[in-house]
DNA sequence: TTACTGATAATAGTAATGCTATCATATTTA
DNA sequence: TAAATATGATAGCATTACTATTATCAGTAA
């Protein structure tokens, strides 16, 4: 028997479910190259047809623009970050411990899981640090707030501040602390590979340093007195 | 005698220095408001020129692209608050002091500043917290990054850093830090106001809690033992 | 006064983008 | 076997993102 991990997604990240078919399939797999590639503003649907060899129309019939298609995608790297996230802390018991395993799965470059199959986590991870913020930085956030949307991203936010709490019940900002780390763990990875003058780590290139600077920013924090 | 502050800018950041025409100060004074109400990715040059009043081909000569207009305007933005932090700053010797007034600055809604007259500050932090980050958040930030585009923020990051380093010259992550308060100022007021549940003053949408969780960031972390 | 310069306006044009619509055909499923 | 569904092929269209040319007008230097 073959494990397969189905990421159970919102109906209204897509006009058709791009897990039920081929080309479906084939829709994220290749947008994942091409916006990893190009960059998500040099990506079109057009380019992307040309690539599957298929049409613009057909991908149309999923979603209903790029931009859908990018908070699909990262709706889906969160969900699956979540589901790490579990699966990596389940036994853990020390809510210490159980942070460091957070910061290290959300700063580290991923191996390909091979659970799904046709998704390339590595990649993906590198599409996130790039153009993750682009999926909610709109006009239409509230109203694609309202549909859900985001809300991988933010039961993730949320699981990790229960996890922040555990560790000191009195902390007053667990969610922002935790927004903080999820999107920190993203920035200094560009930062340190594109304008290394940012960060403390430009020269190392080293990403267990970027996990050294978030731990000390968490356990800071939270120590209790 | 009327002060005036003006900001010298790279000149790789335009074709033609808007700041010294009549038509280039109106470029910039309705391309704020413009990305300002529909956001950037619905701003184009065609919608600026209708709403200045001239033509598409008069803005291409002093701008590339709109991904051009939007370095600048960020870069102008970070210039101006660097101008700033050094201001108010200035007779503080206290390191402490320095930072929390270096984090009011960055995490408040500035007031309205008279010495430039064509631009409006407020609504320009409010276009920062959106689409900042969109200005190096594209595959040609290490082509942008060579001609120099980004050494305003860079040089505002420094200068953040060697308060801290100030404060303690122990500490191990200076530049990571400040690159951190800096985005967290514009992504927490951004969630606050957008995915509130990604923050821990949703409910109150009050600006000072945004300086209290930095505050009690950034002093926990460089505290000496 | 004339001639030159520099800035802008007016107009045109082009390739690419971001879609929508229609119809034929292949495949699945009832 | 008929009906439903998915895809492909093709067309079309408004907008976007430019580039190029020419004309006009204001300021200034000779």
């Amino acid at each position: 028997m073959e494990l397969q991990l189905q990421i159970k997604m919102n109906e209204k990240l897509f006009l058709r479910n791009p897990e039920q078919t081929e080309l479906g399939k084939k829709i994220i797999l290749h947008s994942i190259f091409l916006i990893h590639k190009n960059g998500f503003e040099a990506f079109t649907f057009k380019k992307l047809a040309d690539d599957i060899g298929t049409t613009e129309a057909s991908i149309y019939r999923y979603f209903e623009n790029k931009h859908r298609l990018l908070i699909y995608i990262t709706a889906w790297y969160w969900n699956w970050l979540e589901y790490q996230v579990t699966v990596h802390t389940k036994n853990i018991t020390d809510p210490a411990l159980k942070l460091k395993r957070v910061i290290r799965l959300l700063a580290t470059t991923v191996e390909d899981d091979i659970k799904t199959s046709y998704v390339n986590e590595n990649i993906l991870h590198q599409i996130i640090i790039a153009e993750g913020t682009k999926a909610y930085l709109t006009k239409q956030v509230t109203e694609n707030n309202k549909d859900q949307l985001f809300k991988p991203y933010k039961d993730l936010c949320a699981k990790i501040s229960s996890v922040i709490l555990e560790y000191n019940p009195e902390y007053k900002f667990p969610k922002s602390l935790s927004s903080t780390i999820i999107e920190m763990a993203h920035f200094q990875n560009f930062f340190m590979y594109n304008l290394p003058s940012l960060t403390d780590f430009g020269n190392t290139k080293d990403e267990s340093k970027i996990i050294s600077f978030l731990e000390d920013l968490v356990f800071s924090s939270i120590k209790k007195l």
